[in-house]
DNA sequence: ATAAACATACATATTGGTATGTATTTTAAA
DNA sequence: TTTAAAATACATACCAATATGTATGTTTAT
């Protein structure tokens, strides 16, 4: 076929990055074919090749363009608070978004689970992203720092290390849940762990 | 060349394997080829067809052996008790092997990080492995119950759940700790993160 | 008219897997 | 005990399939 109008323009660019998801998620990275997206998308090779140089370049579009999407979604709704309370919160709020929003869990997953993250890839990413800091850690330490002079944590917390074990915890259980190694809601997860966590670190 | 006797058979096989990690760390899962571990190892793509049928069958081979080795070693010294010191105890033993014994490390870091988990190699390993049940889970039921049975801990919480909270919690301090996300050392995390969360869930 | 937005055709390289060759070791019969 | 047959433990050569990337063709908006 032939030439289209912007919009079109970008709405087969679309299709493609939804139709590699697509792909990404059943086949592996590895196995996906440029073929497969393409006529899962509607489209053939050459419609591919003329949005991405190559599969390094398109999985990496996506994963960018899935952060930024879900990102300035999400940062609307995040609690302003520096409480611990507002922390959990946080990351409920994070926790469902991923139960809820499917294409977004089945892109988590992918990148989790289904992805061999190669060096191309990962500098590709890097330099789309490079703008914008880890997002939880720097919500984790803001809270944490508030909370400490409030004078509200244990005093045998070390502060830096707490930040990232209130991470990893996190990421712990959205690991597990993506990974379909547990089963039940995430969200009660998230709650339950973080505030027995939160409880440990409290005077 | 021609045929050795059985040991030096056996270290043959050993020698693809332990080739095989380091190939697969370097180039990822798919990108690894039979010729470039075989030459690591010493031998030709026809040593390696010897003993592994395809990739899906090395690599599952690769994990089992690892998986196994590391079981039978740390069996042994695994504290006895039923208290949340032993669990805890329990936990930093599995991390300080992943601090200090650098090809498990090594190992458990292709796994999560840089592998592809089809459908093929899943169930082959769930094939070889299918005695053995989840070893964490079942020693932190054990304990939680025990725990329980003494009033230790606190009445909201949900067992089930909580269970899978700590492995999750393990889970997480670990994979971010491979995923080279955060720095400092593991056995301090888990003895940190693990340490407040059983205060947290303590009467 | 020109360039965008694709489709089509192809050239090439890689590689997973196989088929075959071969030097030893084992086995077992004589 | 000797020795011939069989099986083992690889090496070498090769084939077929597949996928990546490119080069070129075609249509239509601007």
């Amino acid at each position: 076929m032939a030439r289209k109008c912007k919009e079109d323009a970008e709405k087969t660019r679309q299709a493609v990055i939804e139709a590699a998801l697509d792909v990404f998620s059943e086949k592996g990275y590895a196995k996906a074919t440029f073929d497969e997206i393409a006529l899962r998308a509607g489209f053939t090779k050459g419609a591919v090749y003329w949005y991405f140089r190559n599969k390094a370049d398109l999985v990496a579009a996506l994963i960018v363009e899935y952060m930024e999407r879900k990102r300035t979604e999400i940062s609307e709704e995040i609690p302003v608070g520096d409480t611990l309370d507002d922390l959990l919160n946080y990351f409920i709020l994070w926790g469902t978004m991923l139960r809820d929003d499917l294409r977004f869990s089945k892109f988590n997953r992918f990148i989790i689970c289904q992805m061999e993250w190669s060096e191309a890839v990962i500098s590709r990413v890097q330099k789309s992203l490079s703008t914008q800091k880890d997002w939880h850690l720097e919500k984790i330490k803001q809270v944490l720092v508030a909370s400490d002079a409030r004078g509200e944590l244990r005093k045998d917390v070390d502060l830096d290390t707490v930040v990232e074990i209130i991470r990893s915890t996190y990421m712990g259980i959205v690991f597990s849940s993506l990974n379909r190694i547990q089963g039940g809601d995430v969200v009660e997860k998230i709650k339950m762990g973080l505030g027995f966590l939160f409880d440990g670190i409290r005077k």
